[in-house]
DNA sequence: CTAATATAGTTACAATAGAAACTAATTGCA
DNA sequence: TGCAATTAGTTTCTATTGTAACTATATTAG
């Protein structure tokens, strides 16, 4: 009966879940009281730093988050004055956003403190470790998107 | 620019919320619709199965549930009668939590699927990546854990 | 012994997230 | 063309979740 008392402890979905939530969380608490921004919003203006001009159907995409918390994250941004909208010409629903001068200097400071926390993190592992996990997490993405 | 392009997609935390968030939600929709039972009682279900009497506060330890999150899943289990609950006589605070028959039942009905699932995540990986996962895993908790 | 503090769990209220219905614009095809 | 079906995005309504305050019991220090 000890493995069977070890079941969940070692189920894989439960300690991503565990993980996943506790890393989002702390990293989460180092902007939202600095910044007053969403995890959404945050995402949002990550992506947008990146790669400008998307509408909030790719955003969606890119971020997996669904369509009406997109809606609201831009509506907030917008009010912020941390994202400018247009609509394109060649369709009139797709919005076309981009980072104001504002979004993105919230950009620039808050990109360090993520990627430090994620230095943080990372600098547990060695070098081997790091590809392995890079290579792994490609495969369960695979397996994952092909299982359902 | 183009690694510039590629930070967020490769962020840890970013791609394990993804993943776990997808992973989650192919499993949930496998026994809320069957057992109309939400992930935090199924995750109750699943530790009291393998270990019985445990209080609410100690089911909170072993899931990362909080304890109002714990106490609703208890007030849903005890009305749909998969949940046995007693209170300590040392301590009358402390509630004693067991699965009923029927929750047993449940639990029995529901680890298989649960159970197939993981393996045929972990089916794309070779033993030696599951290995190094289950080290990984086991680094970043810890880590996690110490940096806060 | 008793007043202050701490702990287990619940309840009430507020914030967040999700589903469904809706508007507006576009596309496809009879 | 022009009408049905699709797509982008928003709004509304509902359910879920989190925070704070509360009840009841237990512990500790004076």
């Amino acid at each position: 009966m000890i493995d069977k008392l070890l079941v969940l402890r070692n189920f894989l979905p439960y300690r991503l879940s565990v993980l996943s939530n506790r890393i989002s969380q702390a990293i989460a608490e180092r902007y939202e009281e600095k910044f007053s921004l969403s995890l959404s919003e945050w995402r949002m203006i990550a992506v947008l730093g990146e790669e400008s001009d998307l509408s909030a159907a790719e955003v969606s995409q890119r971020t997996a988050m669904d369509k009406v918390a997109v809606s609201r994250a831009v509506k907030n941004l917008l009010a912020t004055g941390r994202l400018e909208r247009h609509f394109s010409n060649y369709d009139r629903r797709r919005s076309v956003l981009s980072l104001s001068t504002k979004g993105r200097a919230v950009y620039q400071k808050i990109l360090p403190l993520a990627l430090s926390y994620e230095v943080t993190l990372l600098s547990g592992l060695s070098a081997a470790e790091r590809e392995f996990l890079d290579n792994i997490l490609n495969k369960l993405d695979d397996i994952q998107l092909h299982s359902l």
